[in-house]
RNA sequence: GGCCUGGUGGCGGAGUGGUUACGCAGCGGACUGCAAAUCCGCGCACCCGAGUUCGAUUCUCGGCCAGGCCUCCA
């Protein structure tokens, strides 16, 4: 089985070969930490999360390096905490700890490093300073730019020439641009912002530059994949690649682009900007994490996805189901500790995830109906399958339990042990009686031979 | 204006040059004190037009619609 990814700049699905199996890199864009994230900012790091967890596999938990940066050094944080009064660094560590606090919940593996741009100020430097030096770079009133015409293939991965993008402009173009493509590799901080000294003025760094410094500095040019949202592949990617090829990379800057597609309110994409966001601190105070999880892999990572409280509803239900088979299973000890192959075919062609899941139940349906020996090969793929991917972890009696406390759960149990008692006596008035009272706390409960099972319902 | 995606059943969502996955919801049946689950079965779709083809949802062209990028943005 080869893993097959499509890649951006090929614009085709290529069989996926690193450089050295040994130590194979990945690069994604995290978080700019001046706020909560949204489930969009989500999306891309519960996908490549997956891929990380694929590559694991397939080449040792060991030889796989996996970086994703922390932007702390924005104007949006400048703002922030000059709203509230207090350092810049109280503000980007509050958001960093949340970030990192959600994306556990999500199920999504820490990366192996987390590069802050605060903490990269000298590789950034000195890579300003070799584009300079190669004349890829040039000063122009305080600032240092990228100068677009030195590097041949700018716009190869994201379709456009420099011709088109003249032609295209809606932006009034600095006067200090010698080209209206060239972007910022150093700025002058205006009053109040922290300041970095260099070789060319104090300042601070534009927008492009960490990555490119961050990856040269953590994992080395080039590496195998790099990715993100596709919002990015134009201008952050291709501003990468060029800077990045001309600080003396011609070996390569990424081998694979892989871009996610993206996660829209309705018909508009989900963005801070637009004001239309669902934060993931709350929305996991409202569902499992791993529903969250299952609703973000329930569709295509390169298609788009229409985020709804439907979606989320669909992927406790889809969870439900395999859950409740393991539940009703268990007594059957599993056997094997291998995904199937058709879930792994599935993931292996780009990361299909629905097709994948659509394994899972095929799975569930064998768990169900087999033979003894059949149903421990399904309940051992099944739990294999879902763990590669981060799902059914959990306990399925804890899945159904939810939120409960062990309060609650004593007193429901007290209730069902009574309920147990009452049926065994064919006492169907008092069993209908403590299955109301039940009800009203919001608990089903679900007989079977040897007694019942509860499941906490779901917060409408 | 330039560049780039995508339009599949009631909903979500894969996939394919020729019997159109899977999940949710619906319908019938089995099972069941009740309820749920489970099991068996059923129904329902490929934006429009032209072309290529024995045959297209799938390939080509045109159109319509929706969205993204071109400015911070996953």
């Amino acid at each position: 089985m080869t893993l097959r990814l499509y890649d951006t700049m090929a614009r085709d699905k290529r069989p996926f070969v690193p450089i050295d199996p040994a130590r194979v890199t990945m690069y994604v864009c995290g978080p700019t930490v001046y706020n909560y994230a949204h489930i969009g900012n989500a999306r891309p790091v519960v996908v490549f999360d997956v891929l990380f967890r694929l590559l694991r596999r397939l080449y040792g938990a060991d030889h796989v390096l996996y970086a994703a940066n922390v932007t702390d050094v924005d104007d949006k944080i400048n703002l922030k905490a000059a709203q509230e009064g207090v350092p810049i660094g109280t503000i980007t560590q509050r958001y960093l700890d949340a970030y990192h606090a959600d994306m556990s919940v999500l199920g999504a593996l820490a990366p192996t490093f987390e590069p802050r741009a605060t903490q990269t100020m000298d590789a950034i430097i000195a890579m300003i300073g070799r584009l300079v030096r190669g004349n890829a770079a040039y000063a122009a009133e305080g600032h240092v730019l990228f100068n677009t015409q030195a590097y041949s293939d700018y716009g190869k991965l994201s379709g456009r020439s420099l011709d088109e993008m003249i032609a295209g402009a809606r932006v009034e173009v600095a006067p200090y641009k010698q080209h209206p493509a060239d972007f910022v590799l150093w700025k002058p901080s205006k009053p109040g912002e922290l300041v970095w000294e260099s070789p060319f003025g104090p300042g601070r760094p534009g927008w492009h530059i960490e990555c490119s410094a961050m990856i040269e500095q953590t994992l080395g040019l080039p590496i195998d994949i790099h990715g993100g949202g596709n919002d990015l592949i134009f201008p952050h990617h291709e501003n990468e690649i060029a800077q990045g090829m001309c600080a003396d990379h011609a070996g390569g800057y990424a081998n694979y682009w892989l871009h996610n597609g993206f996660l829209n309110m309705g018909s508009r994409k989900m963005s801070k900007s637009l004001g239309n966001v669902e934060l993931v601190h709350e929305l996991i105070g409202r569902a499992p994490g791993e529903a969250l999880r299952w609703a973000l892999l329930a569709s295509h990572y390169r298609q788009p996805l229409a985020w709804t409280d439907d979606c989320v509803a669909q992927a406790r239900s889809s969870l439900d189901a395999l859950y409740g088979a393991l539940g009703r299973a268990a007594n059957v000890e599993a056997e094997g500790a291998e995904p199937s192959p058709a879930f792994l075919d599935a993931l292996f062609d780009d990361l299909n995830t629905p097709k994948a899941n659509a394994e899972l139940f095929a799975l569930a349906h064998r768990l169900e109906t087999g033979t003894l020996g059949e149903r421990a090969r399904a309940k051992g793929e099944l739990l294999a399958s879902g763990a590669l991917i981060g799902f059914l972890r959990a306990n399925p009696e804890a899945w159904f339990h939810g939120t409960a406390d062990v309060a609650l759960a004593a007193r429901i149990d007290a209730l069902i042990a009574q309920r147990v008692k009452a049926r065994a006596a064919k006492d169907w008035e008092s069993a209908d009686r403590i299955r109301a009272e039940l009800t009203a706390l919001d608990v089903e409960v679900m007989d079977n031979a040897t007694g019942a099972v509860w499941r906490l319902k779901a917060p409408a």
